[in-house]
DNA sequence: CCTTTTGAACTTTTT
DNA sequence: GTTCAAAAGG
């Protein structure tokens, strides 16, 4: 043990060795903080804790077996297996089963991922007859969402006026009715979506003071990584569990937060040392990451922020080359330019293809990539984008399971009950749905009494729901005696599942049936590890809790040879030695949806910055001047963050463009075109996106949390800034025309209060927002 | 009730 | 360019 902290620097070693009380540790990227998280476990355990007594909150669930692998290898395996580790999500589904029936769940109960919501959100838009290009159900479950993560009830929205009104100002006044079924659904079918994972464990500790006794007394000790990226409720459940024994250690980065378009709240990071009393902060500023040249580029973006801490990242490590920044003709293009550059990096310094990462904004930008990466024979693999589990053949076993495991899940049930074809059709099932609501009871109920329940259906097709009940109760009785594995081979066979994919005979259908058998393969590992695990609970319902937890990342095994390609945001806590960034270019990165506030733009600077600090060696930064989008070919501009990096680091290796970018109306050149194009594609009764997103401003008042404080920016010369009035009508690139109802702030500050004729009122800072003055 | 065809929306990021 | 749901036809 005292080998491992000698290795530490005196920065690191101080919240290593401080056992007791709350403490901060503001980490900057590459400075070593997973070293000191894992250190100060083995540290805690070797004074004697308990690790029954430690809870620590990671990131991943990859990052959670890692940091144990670790912990084992200095305090021995068998201690550190009873570590609580894991993400938020994982740790507390877990807990909830213990205590679901304290909440009427069933202990058994689903986890409904982000497309059933979505799903059931539709459903009940249809069911209601409300105009579907109005109810968006994307945008709808997305509110729903940010409501959770507040804390905010049904109950609550109700009693808040101010909620409601944004609702009726955004067009939507039945957007309450839709939250409360959606949660009446979700209750009915005994299923939890990924936020009622944690709205539940509030209230589970709100409500019931024995068991907030009993966990405060078990998590003595609570460790959180990434603490940035924490939202509101997860900062409750924190709150809430270390209130007890206070000792608390958070561990992140303000520069690296870039999940607040998930509700993910900077103040929980900024406001920590006003939270607890006697708060100890330390922070590690050295990098062994990265070269200066990388460490300093970064910093140099990172300044054009107003929000953030005090933190000056360093490092000792040598200048390295500087960063490349390359133009190609087309997205095709910078494919090939990135397979070459890869390809003549690994010739000249004899690298594995391990050693390089290609980051993009959108999931969309990984085919080009792909396309060349494989005409040059290199072996890549994608994280994120669409999941294995989420696949739809996929998805359909998984269904079955589920619906063995919990009957009731809705979402599950209506994936399968026709699939394979049993002659059971839309309108079947839609009267099963009202039949389900008068008697208040779930969908598998009514069909298994379907004799005893008043309903038009007739008897052959009664026969045919018959049978999937029977089938699908067969499949219950064999599911306590038989392994995940042998049980879902008999669930393809007797569904007939595997037959219908056979029938299908394209390519596409065989790739389908490889996926099935790529899913039992991972069935069989599952259940050999079963078998060493202490606390294994029911084979099944445990599989099906990792499957719906699981990130790609998580089921990454590290060990072949490949490059890897994925979004910036799944590269936080990654490194590479070799790292492309590409698509830099306005209105993808920075996003055209996040160019709107200040905190939006923001954000994607962070996330610039987290993804040029993946690199230790080399950076490439790649930008092009027209790419398919929408398969349109699209034109495009560099993005403003390659000029905001400090001249002195970068290596333009094609001609820099005299382009830079300007203020708002010396644009209207370039921006002209586009945006007619624009108005033109969009059709009248069409909501422009974004409008109707929840108002986090509203959220944070109704939570009674101040936002920090920013300091008043140094005023910019205002061009028509200043010539805006009230009752002006002005013309905006996404949200069309609007009114002007009124003006606030000064300078660089100065936000327009707009009323659009499509999408309603909206606040727009003038800095960033695109608008023209039509009279 | 099932299958095929057409059309719309989609692309910001994820547990 | 893809994917998904609604419409139409069998």
């Amino acid at each position: 043990m005292q080998d491992y902290i000698s290795q530490l620097n005196d920065a690191q070693k101080e919240p290593v060795l401080q056992k007791e009380g709350p403490m901060i540790v503001i980490a900057g990227a590459g400075s070593g903080k997973t070293r000191v998280l894992t250190l100060r476990i083995a540290y805690l355990m070797q004074q004697g804790v308990d690790p029954f007594n430690i809870l620590s909150l990671t990131f991943t669930n990859k990052a959670a077996r890692e940091m144990k692998k670790r912990i084992g290898d200095i305090v021995g395996a068998s201690q550190a297996k009873n570590l609580w580790m894991g993400t938020f999500h994982s740790v507390f589904a877990r807990l909830l089963r213990v205590e679901a029936d304290k909440l009427g769940y069933p202990s058994n109960f689903t986890i409904y991922d982000s497309q059933d919501s979505q799903r059931l959100t539709s459903a009940i838009i249809k069911e209601m007859g409300l105009d579907k290009d109005v109810y968006k159900y994307k945008q709808i479950f997305s509110r729903i969402s940010s409501l959770k993560n507040s804390l905010i009830t049904v109950r609550a929205y109700y009693n808040d006026p101010e909620l409601r009104e944004a609702d009726e100002m955004a067009r939507r006044p039945r957007f309450g009715e839709i939250y409360k079924e959606y949660v009446e659904r979700c209750f009915k079918a005994g299923a939890m979506d990924f936020d009622d994972l944690l709205l539940k464990t509030n209230e589970l500790l709100n409500r019931f003071p024995d068991v907030l006794a009993k966990y405060q007394n078990r998590f003595q000790y609570i460790l959180v990584d990434e603490y940035q990226d924490t939202n509101h409720s997860q900062y409750l459940i924190v709150k809430a569990l270390s209130d007890k024994f206070q000792n608390i250690c958070v561990v992140g980065d303000d520069a690296q937060s870039i999940y607040a378009f998930r509700g993910a709240n900077i103040n929980n990071i900024l406001n920590f040392q006003r939270d607890y009393d006697d708060v100890k902060a330390y922070r590690l500023e050295q990098n062994y990451r990265s070269t200066k040249n990388i460490v300093e580029a970064a910093n140099s973006i990172i300044e054009h922020n107003k929000t953030k801490l005090d933190k000056v990242v360093w490092t000792a490590n040598d200048d390295g080359p500087k960063i490349i920044v390359h133009r190609l003709m087309s997205d095709a293009e910078e494919g090939r330019y990135v397979a070459s550059s890869i390809f003549e990096n690994k010739m000249q310094h004899q690298l594995g293809n391990d050693q390089f990462a290609i980051l993009y904004r959108t999931n969309a930008q990984s085919r080009a990539m792909e396309d060349a990466l494989r005409k040059k024979d290199i072996p890549y693999r994608i994280y994120g984008g669409l999941s294995f589990y989420q696949r739809k053949e996929v998805k359909d076993v998984l269904s079955y399971l589920r619906l063995i495991v919990n009957p009731k899940d809705e979402e599950a049930l209506k994936r399968v009950i026709n699939y394979p074809a049993r002659g059971i059709g839309a309108t079947t099932m839609d009267r099963l749905i009202v039949a389900a609501k008068q008697y208040d009871r779930s969908i598998f109920e009514v069909i298994e009494n379907i004799d005893r329940v008043e309903i038009q259906i007739n008897s052959s097709t009664k026969t045919k729901l018959k049978n999937f009940v029977t089938m699908i109760k067969s499949f219950q009785a064999l599911e306590e005696t038989q392994n995940v594995f042998e049980l879902t081979e008999y669930v393809l066979k007797k569904s007939a599942l595997i037959t219908e994919l056979k029938k299908d005979g394209t390519q596409e259908g065989i790739s389908r049936i490889e996926n099935i058998e790529e899913l039992l393969n991972g069935m069989r590992d599952f259940v050999e590890g079963q078998k060493e695990v202490a606390d294994a609970r029911g084979a099944l319902s445990e599989f099906l809790e990792d499957v719906a937890l699981a990130t790609d990342l998580d089921n990454d095994k590290g060990d072949d040879d490949r490059v890897s390609l994925m979004t910036i945001h799944l590269s936080k806590g990654l490194e590479f030695p070799y790292l492309y960034i590409v698509g830099m270019e306005e209105d993808l990165f920075p996003s055209g949806m996040a160019m709107n506030t200040r905190e939006d733009l923001e954000e994607e600077r962070r996330l610039f910055y987290v993804a040029l600090t993946r690199a230790e060696h080399q950076a490439y930064l790649t930008y092009t001047l027209s790419r398919y989008r929408w398969g349109k070919l699209v034109d495009a501009e560099p993005s403003r963050f390659i000029t905001e990096i400090d001249d002195q680091y970068l290596e333009y290796t094609t001609p820099p463009d005299n382009y830079r970018y300007k203020p708002l109306l010396d644009s209207d050149l370039w921006d002209e075109p586009d945006k007619s194009k624009l108005r033109q594609s969009k059709p009248k009764n069409g909501t422009p996106p974004s409008v109707n997103q929840p108002n986090p401003e509203q959220i944070r008042k109704l939570r009674k949390m101040k936002p920090v404080s920013s300091t008043s920016q140094s005023s910019k010369p205002a061009g028509f800034e200043g010539k805006l009035k009230p009752g002006m009508t002005v013309e905006h690139a996404r949200f069309g025309r609007g009114t002007v109802v009124n003006l606030e702030g000064i300078g660089g500050e100065k936000k327009a209060e707009i009323n659009f004729q499509v999408g309603g009122l909206k606040k727009l800072l003038l800095r960033f927002a695109k608008l023209d003055v039509v009279e």
